[in-house]
RNA sequence: GCCGCGUUGGUCAAGGGGUUAAGACGCAUCCCUUUCACGGAUGAAUCACGGGUUCGAUUCCCGUACGCGGUACCA
């Protein structure tokens, strides 16, 4: 039988959950609901010094936010747990023993000073960076070069220590990744990576190999940047599980700076003024602030949309895909080798399309809260239906729909008058006194008749009609911006529209 | 330095031995609308370089360059 596909994300809950993060977590979320497989949520929280409390919380409502929950997780629970590396500690001790016992791994008590030692003394021009590997650690204070006895000592005497990987000589490790085929390593390149640390907890390397078996994981998905270490997991599989029994591999492309050359980081974020986040993430670090995709107005379908077409299409020309239809297409083969950079604007253009393909209903909470976070409270849910509407079209961020809409729940404070001073006369005035009272006596007040009545009233004025349209809106809106007036008109209301008018007729009979 | 991975317009990208080398964002011009958008039309702009293989390479192979990643008791 057929294992279940069974996909997970290990996070770091440091450093919040960037735009590269989260569309890890998108593709493994994607292909495990493809295969109607578990998606599960691992916390890497291996180094505890630098451990962000509530970061968790954070990242499960990140994934909540754009529709990704797991299936398992840290604050879910489920049958593989717990969930949270440092609950796991002894579990990984016990797998670095067995390796120790296998031969396959050594103790190693080389303090942080011996071990500077050793890379200053080996440091060359052609070698800048000098391996703890099969030529240096005969060198260095292990048990490889310790007698039984001594090694004995130390461990019983308390000596801080940690486990190292004893790598082979001259093997090719090789590796198949779903997204760029095989890959072969010479192991005499590797180098005796830590397993194990002196404070109790597993590196990475470890504990990715260790949780994969337990949690019975089948395919694994992460950057491109831990392509490198990947030989040592596959050591680790043969040695501990079988290579057989190791998951899929698929090692994503980077997400890279907008402008120039990197990875993105969120020191970009504050560099460029734009979102990294998906939410707002408050780095513990410095203090600042970086902004979210949420708080800047994107609505959690076009951020995925978004995110899912950074690096992947499915060879059509389709650009917008819901959730539902992501999960039918996705393939890790149309996963694109190469990085790619961010492009905000492009971004921005996604949200502008699912504002646009929201119903009014779906996207009236978010509209109210902008309305709300603005200071004006929503009352008739009907007419803000309406104003949505009306306005969305040229909405791109979800405030947007404050600055376009607002005129319609408050009068404007202040007029573009250059627009209309210029060319105002007597006749206009006396145009628009005459429009408050046809207007006023219609029988019907929407669009329609208003701008019937509009026109036949400049006709028999012999004005054109359109030289009229301009003063009228700076009436309504105090700006030349907005949809066509007369809709304007026809929502605001007969009697708001004629104090409008008024309002702005005694300010130019003033001047 | 070494190892690994990449390289199609400014950006995201389709394509994959013979094509006018799709499409999208952005930009420009025009139309619509006497507003701003939306929408529509048009345009400028691309196969990193050098060798092979081939009747023919953007496509296949080999180099080079460039970029990125890794080279930690970080993930």
């Amino acid at each position: 039988m057929e294992k279940k596909i069974r996909v997970r994300f290990a996070p770091s809950p440091t450093g919040g959950l960037h735009l590269g993060g989260v569309r890890t977590v998108l593709y493994n979320y994607l292909f495990a609901k493809q295969h109607r497989g578990d998606f599960i949520l691992r916390i890497e929280d291996t180094d505890q010094s630098r451990y962000v409390p509530g970061a968790e919380a954070y990242i499960y409502e990140t994934l909540k936010w754009c529709g990704l929950e797991p299936d398992e997780s840290p604050l879910r629970g489920g049958p593989f747990g717990p969930y949270r590396q440092s609950e796991r500690k002894k579990i990984y001790r016990q797998y670095a023993e067995q390796l120790v016992k296998a031969g396959r791994a050594y103790y190693a008590f080389d303090t942080t000073e011996e071990l500077e030692a050793m890379r200053s003394k080996y440091k060359t021009p052609e070698n800048p960076s000098p391996q703890y590997d099969y030529r240096s650690r005969s060198n260095m204070r292990n048990a490889l070069n310790l007698s039984p006895e001594e090694t004995e000592k130390l461990l019983a005497a308390g000596t801080a220590h940690v486990i190292r990987i004893k790598i082979p000589e001259n093997e090719t490790v090789k590796l198949y990744d779903m997204i760029r085929g095989e890959i072969s390593f010479d192991t005499s390149l590797l180098d005796d990576k830590v397993l194990f640390k002196a404070d109790g907890m597993p590196t990475y390397h470890l504990a990715v190999v260790v949780d994969d078996h337990l949690m019975q994981i089948t395919h694994a998905f992460r950057g491109e940047e831990w392509l490198p270490s990947a030989p040592v997991h596959v050591l680790l599989w043969r040695y501990l599980f079988g290579e057989d029994q190791m998951p899929m591999w698929a090692h994503l492309p980077l997400i890279l700076k907008p402008d120039g050359n990197g990875k993105l980081s969120k020191r970009d974020g504050i560099r460029l003024g734009i979102p990294i986040f998906a939410m707002n993430w408050k780095d513990p670090a410095s203090g600042e602030m970086i902004t979210g995709f949420r708080e800047s107005g994107f609505l959690p379908q076009a951020f995925v949309n978004m995110l899912a077409v950074l690096g992947w299409n499915d060879g059509t020309e389709q650009e917008l895909y819901p959730m539902q239809e992501l999960i039918a297409k996705f393939s890790i083969e149309r996963i694109h080798k190469a990085g790619a950079k961010f492009n905000y604007e492009k971004a921005k253009w996604f949200n502008h399309e699912w504002i646009k393909k929201l119903t009014a209903e779906e996207l009236f909470p978010y509209v109210k809260k902008a309305f709300e976070e603005k200071g004006l409270v929503v009352s008739d849910t009907r007419f803000l239906m309406k104003i949505i509407l009306l306005v969305r079209d040229r909405c791109t961020l979800i405030p947007d729909f404050y600055t376009q809409g607002k005129f319609f729940f408050e009068a404007p404070k202040q007029w573009d008058l250059n627009a209309i001073q210029p060319k105002w006369n007597e006749y206009k005035n006396a145009f628009f006194m005459d429009y408050i009272t046809r207007s006023g006596s219609l029988a019907e007040w929407n669009a329609g008749t208003l701008e019937a009545a509009f026109r036949e009233l400049a006709a028999e004025k012999n004005i054109k009609a359109g030289e009229l349209q301009l003063p009228l809106r700076i009436m309504l809106v105090g700006e030349k911006t907005g949809p066509p007036v007369f809709e304007i008109s026809g929502s605001l209301g007969r009697e708001e529209t004629i104090k409008r008018i008024e309002n702005l007729l005694e300010t130019l009979g003033k001047s």
